[in-house]
DNA sequence: TTTATTTATGGACATTTGTCCGGTAACCGC
DNA sequence: GCGGTTACCGGACAAATGTCCATAAATAAA
């Protein structure tokens, strides 16, 4: 819980206004393997981890394909169905024993037209979600399979330590194979 | 100025709160070949697209790669440069003759403080475009290039009839040489 | 501990994709 | 119209990457 309004507190929530916000989050803890989304599943929450590690991947051809590894402090939400609220096309599952505190769609949108905090929070998270998540975007059209490795490396050396080396294969869009000659190269 | 106030309209601002919104923005015509953004310069402006038709590139070993085109009635901004007010990687420009009404950075910050009918169009257009661009990233890795591109046939035919092969080849990340073959296994 | 199961590695070969190129057609400025 | 530029195509070869696999190490389960 402390994590969550410290977060909240350092990005600008006034602590005269935290509690109807923080109120509308429920704790939850997800076993290892659990899922927090799965295909064709309209999602219904977001959430903040607090503790952990989530996989978000597409199944194509049978084939697990991971897009994205995300850990502690970070949002959590399967962002296309969420924000559609359409079924999802991709799974949300925890690689590790993790704990998180969800918002549902509706108490969200209660807050976005309740709270003027919260509105202006809302904003700043948005957009910052969003510079992030086009740099990834630009960075899988720009680098080769090789410069994103070092590139994540550099700047998520914690988060590679704990994920298989095959989901970050994944990540890249190379195969293990290939990443195995990817570290021969670097290391 | 009509195609402006119409999208705000079919977006939730209500009459009684249009003006003020709408004056934050300038009309600003850019000729073919003129930049938005270039790389080192921070952007100032968010622009929504009248007329015409952009392209996003970077410059990496003297090689231009394109990573976006986007036409009418579209959002424009190097958004990563602009919400971190940081220096851009990359450049924007016109790819014909084009038209757009743009806002301040500071303009914008001020709307989004005064205006509460802003606010909650803001936060709506926020997670739409969020949406959009964590779909486009997820096919990044998902999709082969040869899916992308037929993706791309379907989605936005439009589009790809106005953008020369070679800029196409690169969103798609592949060469031309290959998108050509791609084409011909296709068609 | 012992036994399975998962995970990482790297060889050998096939496939995909890039590089370099030359040719043709379309478009633009003078 | 004409010369120059740009866009598109596709051949030939090189380089990058995938597939299939066997092995060894690490981890989980019994």
């Amino acid at each position: 819980m402390e994590q969550l309004l410290s977060h909240f507190l350092g990005n600008g929530i006034p602590v005269s206004e935290i509690s109807p916000i923080a109120e509308a989050f429920q704790f939850k803890k997800f076993s290892k393997g659990e899922y927090f989304t799965e295909e064709g599943k309209t999602s219904k929450y977001l959430a903040f981890i607090t503790k952990g590690l989530v996989q978000y991947f597409y199944v194509k051809d049978g084939k697990e394909i991971t897009t994205y590894v995300s850990g502690e402090n970070t949002f959590l939400a399967s962002i296309s169905s969420f924000y559609k609220q359409q079924p999802s096309k991709e799974y949300v599952r925890a690689l590790i024993d993790s704990e998180v505190w969800q918002i549902h769609y509706d108490d969200l949108a209660k807050l976005k037209t309740s709270s003027e905090a919260f509105k202006v929070f809302y904003i700043g998270a948005l957009e910052q979600v969003l510079a992030g998540i086009d740099e990834s975007r630009s960075k899988l059209i720009i680098l080769t399979a090789e410069e994103r490795y070092a590139s994540l490396m550099k700047e998520e050396p914690a988060l590679l330590q704990q994920i298989p080396l095959q989901y970050l294969a994944s990540i890249l869009g190379v195969t293990p194979r290939h990443l195995s000659r990817i570290r021969n190269n670097i290391c």
